[in-house]
DNA sequence: GATATATACTTGAGTAGTCAAATACTAATC
DNA sequence: GATTAGTATTTGACTACTCAAGTATATATC
């Protein structure tokens, strides 16, 4: 009964380690979360005249839905805005605002600083291992 | 600008590929949640008379306040059970109940079967060694 | 060009957590 | 044996999502 396999032990460390790192991360960018750090760094690689919400979505790996409830209170104040989709009045495209920007960079620079606190120097190489490999575990999901 | 460290960038390929995971889990447990099957595997191995709140807090990597809330419904329904502790009346053990066995062998079976089809057969070497860099990771938060 | 199907987004209702403060005890010190 | 400081848990108020269903538009087919 004991038995876990390795993959699903492996699903449960991540979990928890997530966890942790997003809590860290929550209390430490200086007012903004960390899914919504995320949201802008996407947004901000982007650039104009923004993305549309679904794909926001899939960079994020969050639904639709989810996405529409972050964004409301974020356009709000002024982390980013709405711009018409001419080639498809379905969606609107959402872009990052100048206050976004400034946020996102302040935060940026808190991030980094956290990572180091968390990742040893030494680590890097296996971290960029890691994170392709989880690339492409997020593909198969 | 646009210069994330690999650091960052693997945190927030983590996010999401967790994201992604705990939404899958969450829908394929028989009725379970992830977290909730997360706990009920450490609970198992706890064994008898169970342990306190917040050393599941801490295996789980949630606060001792969400594991009260979590642990509130999973009583009710009886999946867990509260032991009185002799040793420090502060703290009530929680130690896993007949149907939370149950319900976590169902949900075990079908955690391997989903664990399965996303992680390729061939991968297990890597998965035990990644698993072992998030628990030392783990520790650094 | 009407009808059916698919896509993008939002909304209602709910769950799963968070933090900060309160409560209830234990342990340490004087 | 009082007082102080620390630890385990719960609670109030809140945020961050989820799913299922609804709305609006686009695309395909006949």
């Amino acid at each position: 009964m004991e038995t876990l396999s390795t993959s699903v032990r492996f699903f449960m460390e991540m979990a928890k380690v997530q966890a942790k790192v997003s809590r860290r991360f929550d209390n430490g960018l200086g007012g903004l979360g960390f899914t919504e750090f995320i949201m802008l760094s996407h947004l901000s690689e982007a650039g104009s005249p923004g993305i549309r919400r679904i794909d926001l979505a899939e960079k994020v790996g969050l639904t639709a839905s989810g996405i529409t409830r972050l964004l409301l209170p974020m356009e709000k104040i002024g982390l980013v805005k709405k711009e018409i989709n001419k080639d498809d009045a379905r969606s609107s495209l959402v872009m990052i605002a100048p206050g976004g920007k400034r946020k996102l960079e302040e935060g940026l620079e808190r991030a980094e600083l956290l990572a180091d606190e968390i990742i040893p120097s030494g680590k890097k190489g296996k971290i960029r291992e890691l994170s392709s490999f989880l690339t492409e575990t997020g593909k198969r999901i």
